[in-house]
RNA sequence: GGCCCCAUCGUCUAGUGGUUAGGACACCAGGUUUUCAUCCUGGCAACCAGGGUUCGAUUCCCUGUGGGGUCACCA
């Protein structure tokens, strides 16, 4: 049996896709599920948009999300003799053909046809030229590029893992670059002969390829190369069901993870986009996924990418690691205190109190913020729906007295809790008239954690001074 | 526009030639709670349309409609 080999093949032009990652992750799981093996490709056969330092970042992205390469990284850049050459051999055997138009000549054509209603295609303007009209050309330096030439007549018949039998007529093809005149590979090109030379078995890659599929097809067959199995994935879409898009959203992995999105959830979340084991399960670790990936129950339909449901999965990940409290507990620990260096020594305080109102680490920085500085509100907030002002102010001012009597060894969220339900009982008051005054003067805020989880991290001190300021809004 | 692809609750999806069409997110209501959140219970909500095939179609076929992708010396 054949070895199993998938790969990811990135180019180096800014951050990592969210479409990019379930891309990546179908190979990965799909190699895994099968025993093969997963590898990453740089190509960066485009200099226009070739980003410095994109490619390393993309690779660190990759690697916390646990997608990493099992063999040598390979650079298309560094490749382009083999692409070449293969070009060459495409040449001799007529399968290919040099062109010297001109950027402008083949916009010329193009609107031409475009007039005309005509399907815009290049012309072939080159193809019949005299062996000796191109060696002039080329040895005057003259600029060219390489264009596969598509047979005629053919209809080119594809079976794809997740689509199934495709067709396209050879007609409704372009004659395409294969090497452009800096003398660098087009994708097509450098893909097909990559994948070949890497014996990749599975081509897993999203749908905006299935186009060009004929193509490819094409080549591998100009090449006498045998042809990979090829799945291709529906789209992630906007909620607007377009091609998903930076503008309607982050789309960036690494800016999820910048806001405390963890990898488990991203995964999760991602994984389940197009894909489905059949079972009611929705929580799985990796090695679940592994263990239950099939392209055969890969969707065709493009899936909407909600944030709803990806900041569950996140509050599901969070809460499930604050409860283990095991290894991983420790590493969002750290996480968190590098996102809040000036309060690192309170961040476990801090995710005990609010693992479970928040979706993320972005989430707790903003919500925790009245612990440090207590935000302005107004008098009447301090007032209970069910209660009134003279209720309140007997009801802070009890709290007042009380708390200044217990010593700050005992300063704890259940002790605190016993002796304001105490305060209330004996006083004959109502919860409301010192829960509520007591959360609103110790938060500033109408939702918050409970008063004595406040007081308890906030110390005794701040405590009694934002209650005593409480009370002089009553003046 | 040409070519290609797709179509079950608002969203992600399960599912079958005969089902009360299932689950999750979101939303709503109730319970717990001093508030919020968590947690528990319940609710709302879908087979794009028209023709076939069939005893019977959400399911199979065709057409239409709608949506999307792609038509570069970008990947």
């Amino acid at each position: 049996m054949p070895k199993i080999k998938t790969r990811f093949a990135p180019s180096p032009t800014g951050y990592l896709h969210i479409g990019s990652l379930r891309t990546a992750l179908f190979s990965y799981l799909f190699a895994k599920n099968q025993k093969g093996k997963f590898i990453i490709r740089i190509e960066d056969t485009d200099r226009q948009r070739f980003v410095a330092g994109a490619e390393e970042k993309l690779i660190k992205v990759l690697t916390d999300l646990g997608l990493s390469s099992d063999e040598k990284i390979i650079r298309q850049s560094e490749r382009l003799k083999i692409y070449q050459q293969a070009a060459e051999r495409l040449i001799k055997e007529k399968k290919a053909y040099y062109c010297f138009c001109s950027q402008e000549r083949l916009e010329e054509v193009r609107k031409n046809q475009e007039q005309n209603k005509q399907v815009p295609r290049y012309d072939r303007h080159c193809l019949n030229f005299s062996d000796q009209e191109i060696q002039q050309r080329l040895s005057a330096g003259k600029k060219h590029v390489i264009r596969f030439k598509v047979p005629d007549n053919q209809i080119v018949a594809i079976s794809d893992q997740v689509y199934g039998k495709i067709s396209v007529k050879t007609q409704d093809l372009d004659d395409f670059v294969i090497i452009k005149s800096d003398d660098f590979p087009t994708y097509h090109l450098a893909n097909i002969v990559d994948d070949h030379e890497t014996n990749i078995s599975h081509v897993i890659r999203g749908d905006e390829w299935l186009p060009s599929l004929p193509k490819h097809i094409l080549l591998y067959q100009a090449l006498k190369y045998q042809a990979p199995v090829f799945a291709h994935l529906p789209l992630l879409l906007n909620p607007d069901r377009s091609k998903l898009s930076k503008r309607q959203g982050d789309v960036a992995v690494e800016d999820f993870l910048a806001k405390g999105y963890l990898p488990e959830a991203l995964i999760n979340y991602v994984a389940l986009l197009g894909w489905n084991p059949g079972t009611d399960q929705e929580i799985f670790t990796v090695k679940d996924l592994i263990k239950e990936f099939s392209l055969a129950k890969v969707n065709k339909a493009g899936a909407i990418f909600d944030i709803n449901k990806l900041n569950w999965f996140n509050a599901e990940y969070i809460r499930l690691i604050v409860k283990q409290k095991g290894e991983r507990y420790r590493q969002l620990l750290e996480q968190l205190q590098r996102l809040i260096p000036n309060h690192a020594s309170s961040a476990e305080k801090l995710l005990l109190l609010f693992c479970s109102r928040i979706n993320n680490l972005q989430e707790l920085i903003e919500q925790s913020r009245f612990l440090f500085a207590l935000p302005e509100y107004k008098g009447e907030l301090l007032i209970f729906k069910k209660s009134d002002q003279d209720k309140t102010k007997l009801g802070l001012n009890l709290l007042l007295g009380t708390l200044g009597q217990i010593h700050p060894d005992h300063w704890q969220d259940a002790k605190l809790k016993l002796v304001l339900e105490n305060l209330v009982a004996k006083n004959k008051l109502s919860a409301g008239d010192v829960f509520w005054p007591a959360r609103v003067a110790l938060s500033g805020l109408d939702k918050s954690p409970s008063p004595t989880e406040i007081m308890e991290f906030l110390g005794k001190e701040e405590s009694l001074s934002r209650v005593k300021k409480a009370l002089k809004k009553f003046d």
